[in-house]
DNA sequence: CAAAAGTGAGAACGTTCGTTCTCGCTTGCG
DNA sequence: CGCAAGCGAGAACGAACGTTCTCACTTTTG
């Protein structure tokens, strides 16, 4: 019963299995998930078959636990490039962008996991796209809380999470990083658009 | 060696042969590409193996064969939503964004094939990653010649296309056609907002 | 009509898939 | 020490994959 190595082992179960996602999320993510089977994934962390169905009782199980840690790791790159330099909602909008670029340049950027993800199993997979709806779904609500700090419609959120949509598909296709630089503009157009014609010209008393 | 038996021949091969990329194109579609196996195919086609393999030596053939099809689909649909309508770029570059609002009500909407198929198959078929990105190279050509008759900088269709393939990916994840419209306003914003800045105003002589 | 070529239905091939099982070996604990 | 439990390595399972082959049957053709 002693605590610390009670904590010991569970620390490194959890170490082993955070090996296993980080593998799995890289093997995944470069090939597609169909085209990595169980044994392949074992080869490459290096952990028996046994140990895997006892961390993740199915490859499904383990597909979401990869998503579901993608998704962490996305907000965190959000809340971040939010936190970091400017408190002012717009800028911090336009930061999201710019966290755009630097990923877009990572030698094995391939697209957003998600979206890869949705069109290979979003088909056949229910849960599994409800997942990634879900996350999508709460993206768009991150942007759309910045918006509102903003003072411009709400509608400019959908807007800017088109953008940056289309600029992580638009770069993982295309193969070059300029999708997020354009986006950013675009967002910066329809932004200071969305802000001039909110406060109207003739200011009213308010 | 009548040559209106032999043209009827080869039309009825023509024939078999479209409606096999018919069938594989809803079936890979709708459910993934590594999903739908080729006796799937055979099953849903009502073709045998044997005719599937001399029309076709080989799946990644036919996946070509598939991609090549939709490319000429979406180039119809581009070309009709431009001719159809306004002879006005500026009007002809929205027309676009309501072409994909009708495209994403239909049922079985279920996102961009390209990308769809971009993120299944291109981190392991070079071949269709650089068809993939050929197709998008055109459309976004396609858009650049729009922009250019309108006078606005060449930047703008960058910014329109990300916004196209945008509302593709969140409509086909989302399962609502309300990105095309986001899209439709966005890109009106850009647009206008492009030509405004791009006539100074003070007119200079040319 | 007879011979040759082509066809559809589906069995069969070898491979790979996701998953489970076997079997020595280690390890923790009385 | 002795024994139960857990482990890694990998064999084994049934299913499904892409592809090829068999074979009885049409169709074409001289």
């Amino acid at each position: 019963m002693a605590p610390a190595t009670r904590n010991r082992t569970t620390s490194q179960t959890e170490q082993i299995r955070e090996h296993v996602l980080i593998t799995a999320d890289r093997l995944y993510y470069s090939r597609g998930i169909n085209a990595v089977g169980m044994d392949a994934l074992r080869n490459e962390a290096g952990v028996s078959l046994k140990r895997l169905y006892q961390l993740f009782p199915s490859k499904e199980n383990l597909v979401e636990a990869v998503l579901h840690r993608r998704r962490g790791i996305w907000n965190s790159l959000v809340e971040t490039a939010i936190a970091t330099g400017s408190d002012i909602p717009r800028d911090q909008l336009l930061a999201v962008y710019d966290m755009l670029a630097h990923w877009f340049d990572e030698d094995d950027f391939r697209g957003c996991v998600f979206i890869n993800t949705f069109g290979e199993l979003g088909g056949t997979a229910p849960h599994i796209a409800a997942l990634i709806r879900d996350h999508k779904a709460n993206f768009q609500a991150r942007l759309a809380e910045l918006v509102t700090q903003t003072g411009a419609p709400a509608a400019l959120a959908h807007q800017l999470a088109i953008l940056a949509e289309g600029a992580q598909t638009t770069a993982a296709i295309a193969g070059t990083n300029d999708a997020a630089h354009h986006a950013r503009a675009a967002a910066t157009t329809l932004i200071d658009t969305a802000l001039a014609t909110n406060r109207p010209q003739a200011p009213t008393t308010g």
